[in-house]
DNA sequence: TTGCTATATCGCTTAATAGTAATATAGTAT
DNA sequence: ATACTATATTACTATTAAGCGATATAGCAA
């Protein structure tokens, strides 16, 4: 298709960006093993309770996880199968990537120094 | 895997942030059919040609594009065969969720209103 | 009712980022 | 050298979002 619908690619930007962040990440990681309420979660991320919250508002928000009310107690599950395949495939990448990037540090001799990086600062 | 190393999450993470932009969405569907330089992409985009050498960077800095300098000229071109594959992967998930809304309204016989969603505010 | 537990939300601060205009840098030509 | 073109970067503003503590809401128990 040549000209994409700017609501349909909103909605795609907005699918990733649900996907953006690492607390997430675990949260669907953990999802993974089956449907999780919010304690089990805050506990096995080690984080606070409202933020585990807020963030599973986003990811039920746009679709990739479904809440199921149970008593006093939310459980939660990957709503989206593509979710799996997503994460996969971009792991695989990271794998292919730093397995390269291994083998040329090997073959350099050198420890690897990767700070971390965020979207404005361009380390030179 | 149980546990996910933190840093290998960032960066998935941050693979993921790269492609949460409609901008930065439309310039990898141009690049989709080839590769483009900075002025190119600035005309098809219909926005600045800082922001497009901005969003640019960003795409290159996670690999996502690469860069072939060319006298004055930078064409960018796709690095990761994965972008492929992400794109069709949410953008199928997309059709499937817009047609079964489709068919939903259709039986209900009423018209869609669907405001753009921000991550922060909830509508009810 | 009161108390307890689980979850969601509000108010706030801080940090990140998209966008713009202006400027810097670099290659090419004259 | 100067001029022109293409691209990258800087400085700035406005918006967005993450994280926290406190609070609200809701179900259950005594």
């Amino acid at each position: 298709m040549k000209h994409l619908d700017d609501r349909a690619l909103a909605h795609v930007a907005d699918y990733f960006r649900a996907l953006s962040e690492p607390l997430r990440l675990k949260i669907l990681n953990e999802l993974r093993r089956g449907p999780r309420n919010v304690n089990q979660l805050t506990q096995m991320l080690a984080c606070s309770q409202a933020n585990v919250s807020k963030h599973l508002g986003v990811l039920s928000r746009f679709g990739l996880v479904a809440r199921d009310a149970q008593g006093t107690a939310a459980y939660y599950r990957i709503a989206d199968p593509a979710v799996y395949e997503l994460c996969d495939l971009v792991c695989g990448r990271m794998a292919n990537h730093l397995k390269s990037q291994a083998d040329a540090l090997h073959a350099f001799g050198t420890a690897p120094a990767r700070p971390a990086r965020s979207l404005s600062a361009r380390p030179r």
